[in-house]
DNA sequence: ATCCCGAGGG
DNA sequence: CCCTCTGGAT
């Protein structure tokens, strides 16, 4: 079965995606955002950073950067050689710095150095994409703007025969045309979870997985040597 | 399409 | 060594 393909005798796109997402709220009944923030300005910090890199990492260096620039207007006042070094261990570090400085002089100048609620001012913000900006409003707010889609939801996208798009932007419109509003913002988490624990990318647990019976991707494990 | 970038796993 | 990690800008 090709990726994406649609087993004919499989019950239709919606259906099984309402299966996948109740399975998975049982494999990950505690799932959330697992970012450590006290705002949401630090939400869309410490979001900016996860870009290729794993939470823990992020976690591990927002202390003492949020120790040092508590807030938009601290950022808004260096220059982002400054923040550098406090942001380095986290990957791309020039142009994640160079974001965070330039979404807090931008917050400071139109937002009153808040984080705005909607996704068209997000945007407007260096750094911040559709990603960054549907974690932030999702998590921070409370609002589904629409659905995150990043490398795990990406990847599992395809794999469980959700989406057929490979492109972010087109898995987005496809996978919102397939929950409710409401349940958007949870099956990312869900899906990046279970992309985290069990569906990786380079060697997917298939043999351990709870959702083989609804997936046209699965495989046995090969030996391990 | 390519670049930015470091750290950890296999 | 190579691949991957909650991407975004040019």
């Amino acid at each position: 079965m090709t990726p994406g393909g649609e087993n004919p005798d499989w019950p239709p796109r919606p259906q099984r995606v309402e299966s996948i997402f109740q399975k998975l709220g049982q494999l990950y009944p505690e799932a959330r955002c697992s970012l450590d923030w006290r705002n949401p300005f630090q939400l869309l910090v410490a979001t900016i950073l996860s870009a290729q890199c794993t939470d823990k990492r992020v976690n591990r260096v927002t202390p003492a950067l949020f120790d040092r620039f508590p807030d938009a207007a601290s950022f808004a006042a260096v220059e982002p050689e400054q923040v550098e070094p406090y942001v380095r261990s986290t990957g791309f570090y020039r142009s994640k710095a160079r974001h965070i400085v330039g979404t807090s002089r931008l917050l400071l100048e139109r937002h009153q150095g808040h984080v705005p609620q909607s996704m068209e001012a997000l945007l407007q913000c260096p750094g911040v994409a559709r990603k960054t900006a549907n974690v932030v409003l999702a998590t921070a707010y409370g609002l589904n703007a629409g659905v995150t889609v990043d490398t795990h939801v990406r990847r599992l996208g395809n794999r469980l025969g959700l989406v057929t798009a490979t492109d972010p932007a087109r898995i987005e419109v496809e996978l919102m045309a397939l929950l409710p509003q409401s349940d958007w913002d949870l099956l990312s988490i869900r899906l990046i979870f279970h992309g985290r624990a069990v569906c990786k990318a380079r060697r997917p647990a298939c043999g351990r997985c709870g959702l083989a019976d609804l997936c046209p991707s699965y495989a046995p494990e090969p030996v391990s040597r």
